[in-house]
DNA sequence: GGGTACACTTAGCAACTCACGA
DNA sequence: TCGTGAGTTGCTAAGTGTACCC
């Protein structure tokens, strides 16, 4: 269940900006320790064996577990590995080891696949112990008390060290992502309570009483200098409420929507070239839900962008295109290097502007120039207490579930509801550009599944024949055999529909982030579906707080 | 305003799990 | 009983947005 304290009911926290006044935990569960290659697993050096010191070896096998990742054959990923392994290498070692092409890893790789081979292969009864061990890892580290209630933690694993991995074209593919140590962890936990210990010998950074946070273990990474947390599950009270305030402040948004949609539509027609820019970019984050785009720092990671941060080189402008006027084509690499393409029809006010603000400008020059998410975000906040920008794509994405569950919801069966609420996700999925690369499988799984149709058509024809022959009073009960094996067969071409066309979409992200889970729990009470047909397990103790709360007439 | 530190949400993919059919 | 693959979970990168400093 939903953890509430009954001295401050659901929604109604202090106002003092803490977030807890108790707080207890047993710490992060550190990587496991290196363990060296048996001497058997070589490396080679310009075709001659060279044993190689612990640190250097670490690092070796890191590379060597992606040698058949294509990671490992691009110039970047290479160069940095080499650089950052060079780091940790002895001096002999340094000395000898100066071309990664002379490198032979190929016995290490062997190695770890065939351990992996062998954890696969292992008895049942090996597995079980492991799985015993993970539940007791679980069950010792997995929970904390936070204001008399016990609570899931999210991540209680500290990160283990590898190669970093970026998403797209990072310029820092490769680097050594190094070991946390205790030394290198902030433990967060209230004043009276039990701290947890440190491994024997060693000391964390620091222990803190902060009740303004709601973190209970941080350290900082060394790729980016960006500061990592543990922190607390989903189902949590404290994730749920924000979750909760979240959608509220879309709902807010709903209110005064068309109000704001006016303004920004006069916005268009200001003197002053800030606040048409301003206004065009709202429209654009308003109609096609785009991220807000912070400006990045050059070279820190892969050039990607959101709305603020267009450049012109991510539009073009048609003022006829296959028949419609005034056409805007975007194309650009957004959150975790996504593409985002999409040919859009607009007002002639917003097509003459951007052809305005495109004026005198090189490609690679800013679409906004006097504009960026810190001054999108002052302004939101004028219009609505609690308004930025990321608020518009949660209330876009809710109001236009809501919308279509109202438009295909139809009296049918139930897998066909089930279907009309992908659909309605669907649509979300794809204003939020919620992609997803066509599982390798994916061919092969729908000839599967066609077999199993044509299999199921069939027993159906054979079915039809029988009834026809059949005796009078075999007849209902060959009646009903008929009536199943249509309504098996339905439900296959159903999930066949559902998979052909969720291939490229991924629907999980906006389930869980940016769809007002009231809508879909209104949804499932109203046609009599049972919640599991749209939640799992995992999503449902995510959405407790709205299982409860949400009935059948529920309007986002 | 601009830079930076920090806290927190959002994101896709890989690994794992478990139910199902051969 | 085993292998398969769809669904689930874990992982951690990559965003957003605020606070605070100058």
């Amino acid at each position: 269940g939903f953890a509430r304290t009954p001295q401050v009911p659901f929604g109604e926290r202090a106002t003092d900006g803490s977030k807890w006044s108790f707080l207890e935990h047993k710490g992060p569960v550190m990587a496991a320790p290196y363990e060296p290659l048996p001497s058997n697993v070589r490396f080679f050096y310009d075709g001659k064996q060279m044993k190689l010191s612990p640190e250097a070896e670490e690092v070796a096998t890191f590379f060597a577990k992606m040698l058949d990742h294509e990671y490992t054959t691009k110039d970047t990923f290479r160069k940095n590995f080499f650089k950052d392994w060079r780091k940790e290498m002895a001096s002999e070692e340094k000395s000898k080891i100066t071309d990664l092409k002379k490198c032979n890893f190929n016995e290490m790789g062997e190695y770890f696949k065939a351990q992996s081979e062998a954890r696969k292969a292992m008895t049942k009864d090996d597995k079980l112990k492991i799985k015993v061990e993970n539940e007791r890892l679980l069950q010792e580290y997995g929970f904390c008390i936070m204001d008399n209630h016990k609570e899931r933690i999210a991540n209680f694993r500290i990160e283990p060290p590898g190669l970093f991995r970026g998403r797209g074209d990072h310029p820092k593919m490769g680097m050594l992502k190094r070991r946390i140590r205790p030394e290198d962890i902030i433990i967060n936990c209230s004043k009276g309570s039990k701290h947890p210990k440190s491994p024997p010998g060693t000391k964390w950074k620091e222990v803190r009483h902060d009740n303004k946070v709601t973190w209970l273990v941080s350290w900082t990474e060394n790729i980016q200098g960006a500061i990592k947390y543990i922190m607390l599950n989903p189902s949590s009270r404290i994730k749920g409420e924000k979750d909760w305030q979240k959608y509220e402040t879309a709902r807010n948004l709903k209110k005064c929507v068309e109000r704001l949609r006016n303004q920004y539509r006069e916005d268009w027609k200001s003197k002053e070239m800030r606040i048409r820019q301003r206004a065009v970019a709202l429209y654009f984050i308003d109609k096609l839900a785009l991220r807000a785009g912070n400006e990045k720092e050059e070279g820190e990671s892969a050039d990607t962008v959101g709305c603020c941060s267009l450049r012109v080189e991510h539009i073009n402008l048609y003022p006829e295109k296959d028949g419609q006027d005034f056409v805007v084509e975007f194309d650009f690499l957004g959150k975790d290097s996504i593409r985002y393409y999409n040919k859009v029809p607009v007002e002639k006010r917003v097509f003459k502007n951007l052809q305005l603000f495109m004026e005198n400008k090189q490609p690679e020059d800013d679409l906004f120039d006097r504009l960026n998410t810190s001054i999108l975000n002052k302004h939101l906040q004028e219009l609505m207490d609690g308004l930025t920008a990321k608020v518009f794509r949660t209330y876009n994405a809710s109001i236009t579930l809501q919308q279509q569950l109202k438009e295909l919801t139809t009296d049918e069966n139930l897998p066909a509801k089930i279907l009309s609420y992908n659909r309605a996700n669907r649509a979300v999925a794809i204003l939020c550009n919620h992609q997803r690369a066509q599982p390798k499988t994916f061919e092969k799984s729908m000839q599967n599944l066609q077999t199993k149709i044509d299999a199921k058509k069939d027993q159906l024809s054979d079915a039809k024949r029988d009834v026809k022959s059949a005796k009078a009073d075999l007849k209902v009960r060959r009646d009903e055999k008929f009536k199943k094996l249509e309504e098996q067969l339905m439900k296959l071409e159903v999930q066949a529909t559902d998979r052909e066309e969720n291939k490229q979409i991924a629907l999980g992200t906006s389930k869980l982030n940016y769809l007002d889970p009231r809508i879909s729990v209104a949804w499932c009470k109203k046609w009599g579906i049972p919640i599991e047909k749209i939640y799992n397990k995992t999503q449902r103790e995510k959405f407790a707080w709205a299982i409860d709360m949400a009935e059948d007439d529920y309007e986002f």
